[in-house]
Formats: C-alpha cells, structure tokens, sequence
DNA sequence: ATATAATATGTGCATAGTTATATATTTAAC
DNA sequence: GTTAAATATATAACTATGCACATATTATAT
C-alpha cells in the first residue's frame, strides 16, 4: 500500500494538516495514486501509532483545532526503506476495456458514445497537465531547495502526458473501428 | 463494479465452474480487470442470490461435485443494461510512480533498478500479447459465433500493446534521466 | 439577510479485494 | 512408489477503499 509513504513523502517537504495533505494530493499523487479525505484521516491516525508522524494541536479561540502533522526520523527512515523496496506491477482496472471486451452484445452507438466520453476525459487530463500542473512544476522548482525535486515530478507528469496521449489515440482507433461496423470496403 | 458483468459476460458464451472462470480470465479479461478465485467465488454466489445465475451441480462418485453456472435471462438482461450505462473513469494506482514522485530521496541505483524491473515488466506483456494472446484471438475467430466478438477482444488486445509500448519507452526516457544524474554537458 | 463554498476533523457502514487455510481427487513427473 | 502439480470448491480473517453523514467556523457571493 503506498497511501501512508505517499503522505510522508508530502510531508518531507513540510508539515500540513489533513486537509492540506488533500490539498496537494490533488495537484500531485492524485494522477497516480488516489485517496479520500476520511481515508487520509484514519491513515494519519495509523501512522501516528507507529510513531512515524507526530502532532502538534494548535489551538484557536472558538475555531476548530488544527493537528499540524510532522515527520519523525523514524518516519523518514520508513520513507527511505519503502523507496528502496521493489515497486508491486499495478493490477489494472478498466471498466471500458470490459465493456468493449464484450461490445458484441451492446448497441454500437452506445458504446460510441462511451468511446467518446472517455476520450474527452483524457483529452482532458492532458490540456491540464500543460495549462495547469506543468505550470506549477515550474513554480515548484523556482522554489529553493524544490528545483532537484522537480525533475522527478517532471517525470511522473511526462507519464501521465504519454498516458493520456495514448488513451486518446487508442480511442480514435477503436471509435473507427466500432462506427466503420457493417461498411463494406471495395 | 465490474466483475459480476465481466463473469456474466463470459458465462454468457458458455456455461462454466468458478475454476474455469478464473482460467478463461487469466487469458482475457485479467490484463485489464484481476480477481483471484475466493473472489470469484463469492461473486458466484452474490450472483445466483439475485437470480443473475442457475447452478447445477454435477455429482460425480468419489469425486468433488462440479458447480456449473449458466447465465438466466435476467442476468442478460442485466449485462445489456450494463453495456449501456457509461463507464466509470479509472483511478489509476501505481506504486513506481509515487516512488518516481519522491525519488529525489532515494538512491539513483536502486530506482533505476525498480525501472528497470517494470521495463522488463512490460516488454514480457508485450510478447505475451504477440505470442499467446493475439494468436488465441485468432483461434476463437476461427470458431462459429466468435468472429464478431473477437473483432472486441482484438480492440482490447490493441490497447494492451499501446499501454505496453508508451509503458516501455517512457521507461527508457525516465531511465536516461535518472542515469544521467550529476553528468556535465557541453 | 441568506446561502454557498471553503476550511477543518472526523465516525459508521458497506463494499471490494487479498491472503491464508481447509478439503479432496486426478494426473504427471521423478 | 512417492511427490508435486493441477483440478475443484470453498471459508475466515484481514486490509483497503468509498460513501454518507455529523460537526463547526469563516469568507464570499447574491
């Protein structure tokens, strides 16, 4: 399970809370590596119990207390560890690819339509990486100390552009190929 | 969820045991959706409960008896109006790519190593789908029924290789960042 | 004034998925 | 002859994830 070394990971940079954790998920590990709120919350919770983050409450005059999460040495030397272990192969899960498997038994428009949708989701995801995560990649390394970091995050982003270039050409292929259905060729 | 309609939808091509439906999805249905054979099992069973399946049980003396499962007309019914709901957009989940986010902290070598492992990875999938996968497709064609249904099975297959390749070459680009790391240029 | 969004922290319940274990038979390898 | 692998069916326990809900404050928009 990578959620708890993702949130070490984010919170080598500096410490946050849950919610800022979920904040930066979303501009980062979230095009990778997906997690909600509540889960964010209980793996913090966890993570506390092996004394790999610690808390510090800062109490506000009738406002909710915020709990400032840091990590422990014994955190970044989990960290460490848990970078140098092998990576697991992702196991893919693909609701579309199930139902173009099976796309005989479905009325063609509709799986057209599906096609399409899914298309426009990739297309998408990759006009933001350009407009908005390369952008702040750059921001990022504009930072002191950030700028050695930015070539890794660079590298996931260059992944998540490959993918989503991929999705959207695949799509193309299979939307000919499902429409053509039925046309003769001479 | 997917696996209730990915099982109806190879019940739906013949009756099969849980065993033999986790045979026929490490062959097909596995490179985009996985279940290990408890899961199955269960699955079977939440299945027959909503009258999706009929069981026979086939006794055999001194032998374990064979539960045979075969698609009812509701659970058509249910795998047509599955088709034709829109899919869901996966979230992707891959550890490598958390370990790439945060590789600044970790040693050149070893995630170059980790790299290396998922590149050799997906070259294998990669002669898997030339050597095993596409040449099954082409045997199914061959049968009376399935040459419309492989025309879908080969728009998955298609994927696969796709995923495959962009999962290899990005490999070899992050691997010559990394490698490269400290190296003067000019 | 009112509503909504954002900030902030959680609990409870349900679903989904994995690992370990148990049982029993047949077939192939050594 | 013995062992291991494949066939065949599961249950129990555990982990992970997701969705709905509860609570409270502050800022912004209408």
């Amino acid at each position: 399970m990578s959620l708890p070394h993702a949130l070490l990971g984010l919170l080598s940079y500096r410490p946050a809370t849950g919610y800022e954790l979920k904040a930066a998920f979303e501009q980062s590990i979230h095009f990778f590596w997906n997690a909600t709120l509540p889960q964010i919350y209980r793996t913090l919770n966890q993570m506390r119990e092996r004394g790999w983050v610690a808390v510090t409450v800062e109490h506000q005059e009738g406002r909710p207390s915020r709990k400032v999460y840091r990590v422990t040495e014994a955190g970044r030397e989990e960290l460490r560890h848990w970078l140098a272990a092998p990576p697991e192969i992702p196991q893919p899960r693909d609701p579309l690819l199930v139902k173009v498997f099976f796309g005989r038994q479905a009325d063609p428009a509709v799986l057209a339509a599906h096609l399409k949708m899914w298309r426009a989701h990739y297309a998408g995801l990759l006009r933001r990486y350009e407009e908005e995560i390369a952008p702040l990649i750059h921001h990022y390394a504009a930072l002191t100390g950030a700028s050695e970091d930015a070539r890794y995050w660079s590298l996931t982003l260059e992944f998540g552009r490959r993918f989503a270039r991929m999705a959207v050409d695949w799509c193309d292929a299979a939307l000919a190929a499902v429409t053509q259905e039925g046309k003769v060729h001479g």
